[in-house]
DNA sequence: CCTTTTCCTACTAATCCTATAGGTTTTATT
DNA sequence: AATAAAACCTATAGGATTAGTAGGAAAAGG
């Protein structure tokens, strides 16, 4: 029921790069040293946002990466569908296996079913942007409670 | 992501249980053979929900386990906090070394806590009194079905 | 007693997670 | 053209967790 360090870094990763690329594209190296993660494990996380078109790479020299589209058109569901693979608590085969059996069958219909669907709504829900907005609004008022 | 089998075993053998032992209590090896788990791994299973007070044994031969409450007491949210440990999608250790963190910290409210949120709220929502109605609903109806 | 059943603990094979390591390719800059 | 910076790719490995297996101890009914 935990969510692993793919999926966590690779949503922090992605609303530092949302917040960083707003101007210009971000190398891996400086997401990496900002969030604290090892450069090789960001890397694998990246290459499967690149495959699944949520970013973009420049290569070669003074590379880096930037948003496939606007932080509004990503949600967190789209980014933790790539990392985690799907989101339901039951996976698809274990269902499908166990569906003969009717306590198995009830149970699925009553919580699983409903546990996905309220976690799909939440992270459907929750876009890169807003997390964009929550992060500025924290530093921002950070800043003012020290200087003030 | 995922709920494991002690999870989705537990849970299925306290429907069992609920509808089995209305009456009388029963051995653990019945249940087991209903629900096709192995009789050794579902002991296993049961040591955690008895040791959780949600059920209880009668020990030497004969004996068996019974709910240790009504069926409408205890809700799908205590069975799986008992088997899976708490449901959130992050654990507290994690959450609190990483909470320096001005991304995580944001990412936490924003999202894991709300993942949180509706997770208990659909789990704590379900008693058993309600699977085992749709249990018997369903084979009741594929008893019509069948005859008519 | 003897059998049934709960209760307890140790062990293990397999899988998944979390990286680490090191190389290849591409491209801007000098 | 050479160099360096960066993306890109693949293999491997240690550790943790999962999912069971195994076998015996203790309790109680008949």
């Amino acid at each position: 029921m935990k969510i692993s360090t793919k999926g966590r870094y690779g949503l922090r990763a992605m609303v530092d790069l949302a917040v960083n690329s707003a101007v210009d594209h971000v190398a891996l190296k400086s997401i990496a040293e900002r969030q604290g993660i090892s450069e090789n494990y960001l890397e694998q996380v990246f290459s499967s946002l690149r495959k699944a078109s949520l970013i973009n790479s420049i290569k070669g020299a003074q590379g880096g990466y930037v948003l496939a589209k606007s932080a509004a058109g990503i949600t967190v569901g789209d980014i933790l569908r790539v990392l985690e693979g799907d989101l339901s608590v039951i996976d698809d085969k274990t269902a499908a296996g166990e569906q003969s059996n009717k306590t198995e069958a009830c149970i699925k219909g009553a919580v699983w079913d409903s546990i996905n669907a309220s976690i799909n709504e939440v992270v459907d829900g929750i876009t890169l942007e807003k997390l964009v907005e929550d992060y500025k609004k924290m530093t921002k008022s950070e800043y003012h409670m020290f200087y003030i």
